[in-house]
DNA sequence: TTTAGGG
DNA sequence: CCCTAAA
């Protein structure tokens, strides 16, 4: 599609908004009205009806996508509704905390969540479906939240003709429209990372409402460590050298960062080179780009380079390659807040990942549900305090490439901010400088996690994690077992069971985290288990010995 | 692929 | 937690 100017799109976009303010005056106010214009904005936009420009991408996920996707997607945005109705009542109390006072134990935990989406990915093979809902949402946010002209504003025209929910059962309509939408927003870092702020806000608020509460007597004490803060910190400045980037005009500077990048999170970050892009913006190229997409993976340090960004608005949507980039965009969705199943959120995966119950809920993916109000609101309320907090905010969107067999390629996901023309670099830094950098995704392990882990090596020893994740762990798949080896050779540190060569202060102060989090009895066990399976099958007297099994 | 060990 | 070597 052709590249309006910024004129063009300045002058469209208000005229847009103000109808469609006019057309939903009635969503529900119960709640901060002042908020209601930008909700109302969202909202429509998500209805968004299909317009003259069906995008091939929408009509192929719709196609393809069948029922079967549809009742995950289901669940999916059922769950979110459901929580983030919960979420709401606390999220005033939040918005104007700095981010020192957000507990980074509860930040800690939604990251992992956020893993936890991809692993939901994984299982779904969601598609192009979804990622249009998630492109539009962020156009949705973008538009409403911040506060630099929107771009493209003259395709989002017909707001006029409204399509309530455009549910899987629905005809293409819904469908289409939001993939066409999509198209016109291209993820800018901008929108992307306003939402992002903003869910984190949610998602620490529910965490913290409920997760830690439900937890266990012995995980409460369990306190954000000194390595949670340096995470964090870490975050932010990661993201610097890419903030700059970013900001800079042509996605050839982006590229090269990527490649000097010396953090392999960064590179997963990579934006889509311009050609890549372009290529897959071309309808009939989809199996190219599919194609592409797997010899890129295969070339692990041949990223393409590209330049051009005037493509990136038709490419954007259809760029999205089926997997990688979804999952991440999935993700970022995820994180932002948006479609986010928050109560599953807050369960443990373990028993979110049992539950099958939580992708066949019954009920359709329709954004304009009567739960809308509050999914609005929500998004709403990430204020721009948030952008404004700092690293200690930061949250990661994108998931970690799968556990277990990290693949070595270089996932396609960098099409996530593909649109680096933009002018408004100042916005643009500010926000993007969230979006770009990836914690590490810890899990935290609990105290049942660990008394389990206890019990396989009690029945293993050490030596066979694959075996002990398999029985013990089965049901939880953040957990590997080199996961579980690690844990356990924490263990032995910290109970002292081990001799620790480690006399740095912080070193121990970090065991002591790890020991007061943990019921001495745990410990005890750690020590016998330590004397019966002797981690290092070398004893400290050198001497070799027989695992036992 | 899994384990072990170092970072 | 990540990565690599070795088995």
């Amino acid at each position: 599609m052709p590249r309006m100017d910024k004129l063009d799109r300045e002058t469209h976009f208000p005229k847009k908004f103000a109808s469609m303010k006019c057309q939903r005056v009635k969503v529900d106010d119960s709640f901060a009205p002042a908020l209601e214009d930008e909700a109302v904005e969202v909202q429509h936009l998500l209805a968004e009806p299909k317009t003259d420009h069906v995008s091939v991408d929408g009509v192929l996920c719709l196609g393809k996508e069948k029922s079967s996707k549809c009742s995950e997607t289901n669940g999916f945005s059922f769950g979110f509704n459901d929580g983030m109705r919960r979420n709401i009542g606390g999220l005033h109390s939040h918005i104007t905390q700095g981010p020192d006072d957000l507990d980074l134990g509860v930040l800690d935990g939604f990251l992992d969540e956020v893993d936890e989406v991809d692993d939901i990915h994984a299982a779904n093979d969601f598609s192009g479906a979804y990622e249009d809902f998630i492109l539009d949402v962020e156009l949705a946010q973008k538009v409403s939240y911040l506060d630099y002209t929107p771009r493209d504003g003259s395709r989002l025209r017909n707001s006029s003709s409204e399509s309530q929910s455009p549910g899987c059962s629905g005809s293409s309509n819904g469908a289409a429209g939001m993939s066409e939408l999509s198209t016109a927003t291209i993820p800018e870092s901008e929108s992307k990372n306003g939402w992002h702020n903003k869910t984190v806000k949610c998602k620490l608020r529910r965490s913290s409402g409920d997760k830690w509460n439900s937890q266990e007597p012995g995980e409460d004490s369990v306190c954000p460590t000194s390595d949670d803060i340096e995470d964090l910190d870490e975050l932010d400045d990661d993201a610097k050298p890419l903030i700059s980037l970013v900001s800079g005009k042509n996605a050839k500077k982006v590229v090269q960062a990527a490649k000097a990048g010396t953090s392999a999170r960064q590179k997963r970050l990579r934006k889509p080179t311009k050609r890549y892009i372009e290529e897959l913006s071309d309808p009939k190229s989809k199996q190219v780009m599919e194609r592409k997409s797997d010899l890129s993976a295969t070339l692990k340090d041949k990223r393409p380079k590209i330049r051009s960004h005037d493509e990136l608005h038709c490419g954007g949507a259809l760029a999205r390659t089926p997997k990688e980039s979804f999952s991440e965009n999935f993700n970022q969705a995820i994180s932002k807040g948006n479609d986010e199943p928050l109560h599953l959120r807050s369960k443990p995966v373990s028993e979110r990942r049992t539950n099958p119950s939580f992708i066949s809920k019954g009920r359709c993916w329709s954004v304009t549900s009567q739960n809308e109000p509050c999914q609005v609101r929500a998004v709403k309320f990430a204020p721009k305090e948030l952008s404004l907090t700092g690293p200690s905010a930061q949250a990661p969107f994108e998931s970690r490439p799968r556990r277990g067999r990290p693949k070595k390629s270089l996932p396609l996901s960098f099409l996530e901010s593909e649109d680096d023309e933009s002018e408004d670099d100042c916005v643009k830094k500010r926000i993007s400088k969230k979006s770009n950098d990836r914690r590490k995704h810890q899990r935290m392990w609990t105290t049942p996690e660990v008394m389990k882990l206890i019990d396989g090596i009690a029945q293993y020893g050490t030596g066979r994690w694959t075996d002990i994740k398999k029985l013990m762990f089965s049901s939880t798949a953040y957990r590997t077992p080199i996961d579980l080896r690690d844990k356990w050779r924490n263990l032995l540190r910290a109970s002292g069971a081990q001799k620790r060569k480690s006399n740095k202060k912080e070193d121990k102060e970090k065991l002591k985290d790890v020991v007061r989090s943990l019921p001495s009895s745990v410990f005890r066990r750690v020590r016998e288990l330590a004397s019966l399976h002797p981690y290092p099958r070398f004893s400290p007297g050198g001497r070799y010995i027989r695992r036992k099994n």
